[in-house]
DNA sequence: TTAGAACTATGTTCTAAAACACAAATATAT
DNA sequence: ATATATTTGTGTTTTAGAACATAGTTCTAA
């Protein structure tokens, strides 16, 4: 999508950027500088409501962009980045980005597609995690993060590991009703937990849970 | 931000359309074809989810862009438009739009700042709708409203003329709720109602109950 | 201009989910 | 390896807000 010349340029401005497992990656209200290109690892992208709640928002999956919003909106992150696992993160120069983008008709439609399809994502986020019901939201998260991250080797296994806190944190629920709402699927046979581990039984099942609400 | 040739283009290829009070302007599921500018009126932009409850996603006001989101994701409307009000709309070919944004950065920057916008606005809508308590989201919503559309001539009525049913669907509450917590506003001399007319008396007092939650 | 539909208002009941409490099991750091 | 912190699991209580019921009021269309 890049001429050479730009091609060099994005080359010796890119930096690469390693992340712990929990690491923050940037802060809210921090300013945006930079692109961020997740190479390598899972990033939660969350923010913190009333009472210091917090939600996640996104969650990126190699190979996608994020960090950008902030700065094409010329406002502070109103969302902090951390590192469900070690991450590896290509960081380059908004700035740079911008020039490109200007003179390159291609990569702007390809961010205006990206920022599309989030905020259609959003859209839709907003009604599922107002309307529906606890067990609703915590199958659509399953199948979200099965959507996601995909399945270990047995076919069944969401391969993400993940705290019974964040699960609730993405399904907008507390803590004891994720524990809770995930025993309750166990006994229903839709899913298998071992620790950290969710095994998806009865896909079907969890999609009707999750569009009746 | 345009040149000459194009201001050409988009003239002989605009369309105004009027729209009554509570027509659709759009429908879900649809297939995006236009930018809509709208030069009078009020829109809102909204969802209907579990049970066709419906949310009010966006409102919109002179002069705002809209309905090109779906086109640039190449997907279907995810949500629906209507008039609040009559309204004039400019209807531009999404295709034109984007044949002028391939060879014209600005124009594509703006595009890639009004998404932007509108995706930190969804993600902090995500938050508040779902933490804040009736009373904080109820405040919200007047507030915005306020912010939206403005005050009449004496400084305080909120200027649209909205159903509750309305104002809940924006709130995400329940038409009772809303009217409740109206009443209730109005007893602590935070706002007075005439109908569907809101002055806002205690301006600060809505600030605190919505940060509050 | 009047009938009926839609909207507003308020009281009452019911329920999903939060809040709280505590024990058991795991992680993690030293 | 072991102590300490964190996470997980369950039972109990509380509560915000939905659901329901009903009546008065205001639109709106024949």
């Amino acid at each position: 999508m890049l001429t050479a010349a730009e091609r060099d340029q994005l080359r010796s401005n890119a930096r690469f950027v390693h992340f712990k497992k929990n690491e923050l990656i940037y802060l809210e209200d921090e300013n945006p500088k930079d692109l961020m290109i997740l190479f390598k690892g899972k990033v939660k992208i969350f923010r913190s409501g009333v009472g210091g709640r917090s939600q996640i928002i996104r969650i990126m999956r190699p190979i996608q962009y994020f960090g950008y919003r902030a700065y094409f909106a010329r406002e502070p992150y109103v969302t902090a980045a951390s590192a469900f696992e070690a991450c590896t993160v290509c960081k380059i120069p908004m700035e740079l980005i911008e020039q490109f983008l200007r003179n390159n008709g291609e990569l702007a439609l390809f961010f205006i597609q990206m920022l599309s399809i989030d905020l259609g994502i959003a859209d839709q986020r907003v009604v599922n995690l107002t309307q529906k019901h606890v067990r609703g939201r915590l199958a659509e998260s399953l199948l979200f993060l099965k959507e996601t991250y995909g399945l270990e080797e047995d076919g069944a296994t969401i391969n993400i590991y993940l705290a019974r806190e964040d699960l609730a944190n993405l399904s907008n629920m507390t803590t004891s009703n994720a524990i809770r709402t995930l025993s309750n699927f166990v006994n229903e046979r839709i899913i298998t937990i071992d620790g950290r581990k969710i095994k998806i039984i009865d896909e079907e099942r969890l999609h009707k849970i999750s569009r009746i609400g």
